[in-house]
DNA sequence: GAAAATAATTGACCGCGGTCAATATTGCTG
DNA sequence: CAGCAATATTGACCGCGGTCAATTATTTTC
């Protein structure tokens, strides 16, 4: 773990190689796999890792005034997500699991966020028709949308983070 | 291309090989990259020509009288990427590019989809305070959403389209 | 403390995607 | 048709993720 982080700082998620990982840590790569299933799930965790630092700034957060507000304090983990199109990649093909046993770190820390956010809105002056709770996955949707649109060449008209202003006063404030 | 089908038809497209392709193709591996950036490329035109026909027959239908009858006619595209997780995971990637000169064939297909969805959506009766443009953005990012969720092992209580109905019943008819 | 059972580690090896210098083919021109 | 340029094709080769039988280390048992 501390030589794929320091790969990683040193040379970005997607350089990192197991090769690499193995020669650093002084052991052979037959070793890695058996702590790992696979790269990813050695992404899963470096990535899993940094998600949860941006998500116990966010649980801070007692409740969201605005949409504007509520954007704002989601612009570390949009920024995290929108900065490296690997790790976007490597997030939304972690972002489940087909079996129970394989939910990883990114997965969790989805279902975290959801947690965190669904509280927040039970304190926030947005619509009343529907559950928190699917207030909730309605920004996460939004908010992976508009991630994935800033990778898009087609839709550079605007940032992340107004493109979800957009989405969120639709979505809370009809 | 006409190989590649075959293979996809006989062993599915987690299956395919370049190796395979080319074999079956009688020319040899790097006339397949001359004429392909990469695999994904080959994936994409294949997965691209699947979502076409089934955006021919969406083109189809004039307007949605209910949510219902969205999702109804939503079914199809739906049930295609939740069918296979390696599907949905090229559909991902291959839904953004990062330069103008390499949108492929899903990403062309994302955008036909929406205005398609926009088009139909002008003569539907829901809600009015947000354009149609935004309404199918909305659309199409609970679709996305539904469908991930259906390959999470934590996600099993609900199908894809009842879990569409829920999103779009508070997204279209707030 | 020796022997047996269990667990951890190793690195040669494999499969597959992708590259590229060499070679063959085609098209063009006088 | 010869000669040249442009284009298409080839397959040996590379990098990297992942495997697994063999080996070494550790724990358990009597």
């Amino acid at each position: 773990m501390e030589s794929a982080r320091q790969i990683v700082t040193d040379a970005g998620f997607e350089a990192l190689r197991t090769q690499d990982v193995v020669r650093r840590a002084q052991v052979a790569k037959g070793t890695f796999f058996s702590h790992f299933k696979d790269k990813d799930a050695l992404m899963d965790v470096l990535i899993g890792e940094r998600l949860n630092v941006l998500l116990d700034d966010m649980e801070a957060i007692p409740r969201f005034d605005t949409v504007d507000d509520l954007v704002a304090h989601s612009t570390p983990l949009l920024q995290f997500l929108s900065r490296d199109r690997f790790v976007f990649d490597v997030f939304l093909r972690m972002s489940g699991a087909l079996a129970i046993e394989d939910i990883g770190d990114i997965a969790t820390a989805i279902y975290r966020h959801h947690r965190i956010l669904a509280g927040q809105l039970k304190d926030s002056p947005f619509r009343t028709d529907i559950t928190t709770d699917l207030q909730a996955e309605g920004v996460q949707s939004f908010c992976i949308n508009a991630v994935a649109l800033s990778f898009c060449a087609l839709h550079t008209d605007q940032d992340v983070q107004s493109r979800l202003m957009v989405y969120l006063n639709a979505w809370l404030c009809p």
